[in-house]
DNA sequence: CGAAATCATCGACGCGCGTCGATAATGTAG
DNA sequence: CTACATTATCGACGCGCGTCGATGATTTCG
């Protein structure tokens, strides 16, 4: 393993211009520049890791937290926004490492921070006012959070429009004549920004609170025209639940788009396809949005503690139709 | 953030002193090992991660290098892993992080191997003929493998006992008079294990390749008494494609265990316990097996480059009966 | 009682890199 | 040509800890 002092010896220059070759901190010269990088490439040198966080750079890694990836029942969504962070930051010379913390407990939390050794945490399945902000916050941890936890709080974030992809959703089924309107959720309230959208457009919502597996949806099949028969349309949040519920439902003889609409919000495109028929949706680009977050998470560690406006993104996705509503 | 030096000057001892107070490296006596412990306590003083592995100390945190944990379909299986092996390590003081692979490509393993943040490895999701293996091996860190890949090459391994596994669901089968076996599989080929243990028990083995998800189990159960009139037993490695074919097969009119007996071997308790009739099962305890695994892993770490001594662990499960099978 | 062995502890050094202050090289204006 | 700003580069120090060799304190045995 070649050292900094390798580097400089075979360029024939001193050991701090290496380094600031490498960071780009102070003028260097063209020449010598390429000299270093020359020398650099021949020896195959790499940062070493431990050193550079002791020196104080900050570590070019990222920490993705998150509590529930392995307790709950795993989903595909969770896969691609893990994959898509780590497309994301993995651009830009960062490495990306999951940090599982397994309960409430913010002792594990603290461990990543004091252990220093990453640059910025990326915090994943956020709650309404997660504790966990203010932790991240109070040690003053680059960070972005993938969701929203609050109000009235300046923090890095990204997330879905919710706002406008609840209006999207409701507002085409409005056009199709539904009015009541069933809500697949697993939560036992309904979203506030989901309630607000209904208002705007007068619709009547049905909360139809599931559990999100294969179960969940058959459950809520059966008998679902006797139990909601005001329902016609359906607007779900779940993503494995629907899949289920719309083939348990056809297979029941309920006609989809026939006698039900439904439009799916919270799914991949690769699930919306798996039922027969198919479900129309709300597009939930995962993958892209969180390549994104990874992105905003670099810029976030590379601007440092200097700057102090906060960066945000929310994504809308299109309405994508795939059959699965009609004209009441 | 207080340092060694810290805790050395409230002790009244000197900054090795606390060290080999910590490491255990040199005796010690106890009063003063007493007030350096009541120093670290008063200052909350913790090892700075950087500085100890700088310095040379095997850093005291343990990797999970895992590529498909987030391509394919997640199973509760690797959440159980993940979550065992996390918790395992945590007993002895370490910490434990995901290093998400994306593909084949081995400079993501080098990256981790030249960060040299890690003190152990634990490797995941192994093929046959694992090129990482050797990867690992090179790189002389401390590895433990959960699966086996190769024969003929000494390696730290916990895994399954597949060959009993295997013999304990084909002796009840064949207790049960059952004698054309039909193989559930996510592979084109009979596992070579499966093969000798029904060859020695004189069973005919038939291969159901089918993809691991809900489908499959359909797909599968559509005309399985037409396409595979001679089996009556079954044997199955799969979990979510067991689940829906156990689920599907009944309500088309197959009676389990009536017309076919069926074992899985590769589920968990839960996963088997959903469907209806139930999964009969040979137990495989992932999490407790990955338990074991982390401490494993430590103790590797902690024996240290001297020791040339492999450990190895094989699981076997007990037959849990839950009813899905019957006298042919 | 003195020499040797054992035990507990200390001091110093180095791991590889970030960064500050200083210096040498170059350019600019008076 | 001198005085001074600018640019490019160097040397030195420190981050916090692991570990080796050395020292002083204590015990053991002849």
């Amino acid at each position: 393993m070649s050292t900094r002092a390798d580097v400089a010896k075979l360029a024939g220059v001193s050991e701090s211009t290496v380094s600031y070759v490498l960071s780009g901190k102070r003028p260097i010269s063209d020449s010598t520049k390429q000299r270093v990088l020359a020398a650099i490439d021949q020896l195959g040198y790499k940062l070493n890791y431990a050193a550079a966080a002791l020196a104080g750079g900050s570590p070019r890694m990222v920490t993705m937290m998150t509590s529930n990836l392995f307790l709950a029942p795993p989903s595909r969504i969770d896969g691609a926004l893990v994959d898509g962070i780590v497309n994301g930051v993995r651009g830009s010379g960062f490495h990306s490492v999951i940090w599982p913390i397994s309960n409430e407990d913010d002792s594990d939390i603290e461990m990543l921070l004091e252990l220093n050794f990453s640059g910025g945490v990326i915090l994943m399945n956020v709650m309404e006012n997660d504790p966990r902000v203010h932790t991240l916050e109070r040690a003053k941890v680059p960070f972005v959070v993938l969701g929203r936890t609050e109000v009235g709080f300046a923090y890095n974030y990204v997330d879905r429009d919710f706002e406008n992809v609840y209006k999207l959703a409701l507002a085409h089924l409005k056009e199709l004549g539904h009015t009541h309107i069933g809500v697949i959720s697993g939560n036992s309230e309904i979203h506030d920004f989901l309630k607000k959208a209904a208002a705007k457009l007068k619709l009547t919502l049905n909360l139809l609170s599931i559990r999100n597996n294969h179960d969940g949806g058959i459950t809520l099949a059966k008998d679902f025209t006797k139990k909601y028969p005001n329902v016609t349309g359906i607007i779900s949040l779940l993503d494995i639940a629907t899949v289920s519920f719309v083939n348990a439902a056809t297979s029941q003889g309920i006609s989809i788009p026939g006698d039900i609409s439904i439009v799916g919000v919270n799914m991949l495109e690769e699930q919306a396809e798996s039922s027969s028929p198919k479900i129309s949706t709300v597009a939930f680009n995962a993958y892209e949005m969180a390549i994104s977050c990874g992105k905003i998470m670099v810029e976030v560690i590379e601007a440092g503690k200097n700057s102090k406006k906060k960066k945000s993104e929310l994504w809308v996705g299109d309405f994508i139709d795939r059959g699965s509503t009609s004209q009441l």
